[in-house]
DNA sequence: ATTATCTATAGATCTATAGATAATGC
DNA sequence: ATTATCTATAGATCTATAGATAATGC
């Protein structure tokens, strides 16, 4: 039980009407690779769940025995792009050993990393406007609090202590912006190495932060 | 010969069959201001020419006797959005009488201007994945030579000048993301006061770009 | 006569469901 | 018997064209 995918072995119900080599990876998890790149690539309005599906090896309507359509597929993908991030932000956070300045940092880089890493340009997905619906509101929680993450660590360094309300919800602003427009960077830019763009990125944020 | 609309006065051509206040505009612009708000909100692919055309006053085919699609909707509201900043950046270029990193500021602040004024966030076109599509090349090119406006005033600042060719692109792709980000960040906070934020945003890319 | 609009519609989608089928499991 | 898939399709779009119509212009 579990691994029943396992040694490509036989598989029950009936077999797939176009054979292709077996990738690997479980029904849900094609149709989730299918739909990155679908939805990265041509947006989502523009994606069928034909094309979704035959990317993935299956036919159309083969597709409902695993999800209940196109917006599940994209609450997943948005999700698997901000939890990471919020994951180490809260490691960060109760690092209290680390200067302030070095975890803002650290943060900046590795948010950098996940939404620039992977094979498909995931963080466009930000920018779908589907993705304001709130059916979406499960992303928008986990983003707003990797938000929060990012003003708390500007407030916990030297120059951020010193900021009213106002002017540190607008650094953060800035910083965030410069974050996520790292997406765009890379949208009109694919074959940049990630690790030098996510430090330069680091450096700058923290310039903007005032450090 | 032109102002055949002046006065609101009797028109040519069957009536419209959903009377409506004259808006002032021509049909042409109000098919524009009807597919920017519905284009800003909903995305491109999501939203049908009979959502703009009923949206503009008018039935779906007339709309095929001012523009031949959507597509051409998009074109125009798309390099409505670059041609006002790229002719400034050619005016600054120019000016040698001011400092570079004046220039640099300037252009940062009128173009976060641009972006995030209007009724309609147009900046949020950019985001849409439809532009990417070789149709809206003419798009892509002022777009190009805006950012290379950026490059050169980089470039001309008292840091830029001893940048490398590789290091005076990253610090220009920076600062270019940092300004197109302003997007997600009006996205996300629609009632900001622009002035405000956009001059703080030139603050932040002065400061990424090393001044 | 010219024009701006309308109504109607063909043809091409696209989504989601119903029901059949071809495997394995017992 | 159970399961994963298939084929077929109803119903709802959406785009672009054809052809009719109701104004003004002369």
């Amino acid at each position: 039980m579990g691994a029943a995918r396992a040694g490509a072995g036989r598989r029950v119900g009936r077999p797939r009407a176009a054979q292709r080599p077996d990738s690997g990876l479980e029904p849900r998890e094609e149709l989730l690779a299918a739909a990155a790149e679908l939805f990265t690539s041509l947006g989502y309005a523009a994606t069928s769940t034909r094309a979704v599906a035959e990317r993935a090896g299956m036919r159309q309507a083969s597709m409902y025995h695993y999800v209940s359509g196109k917006e599940e597929l994209l609450a997943l993908l948005l999700e698997s792009t901000v939890t990471p991030s919020l994951a180490y932000a809260r490691e960060l956070l109760a690092d209290d050993a680390t200067p302030a300045e070095k975890r803002l940092w650290e943060l900046c880089r590795a948010d950098v990393e996940v939404l620039c890493g992977g094979p498909h340009n995931l963080g466009v997905l930000y920018l779908l406007p589907e993705v304001r619906d709130e059916r979406f509101a499960g992303f928008h929680a986990v983003r707003d609090e990797l938000k929060d993450a990012y003003r708390q660590l500007i407030a916990a360094t030297a120059a951020g202590g010193a900021l009213s309300k106002g002017a540190l919800e607008l650094r953060t602003d800035l910083v965030f912006g410069l974050i996520e427009g790292v997406i765009l960077v890379r949208r009109s830019d694919p074959d940049r190495s990630v690790s030098v763009f996510a430090e330069a990125t680091a450096d700058a944020a923290l310039r903007i932060a005032g450090v």
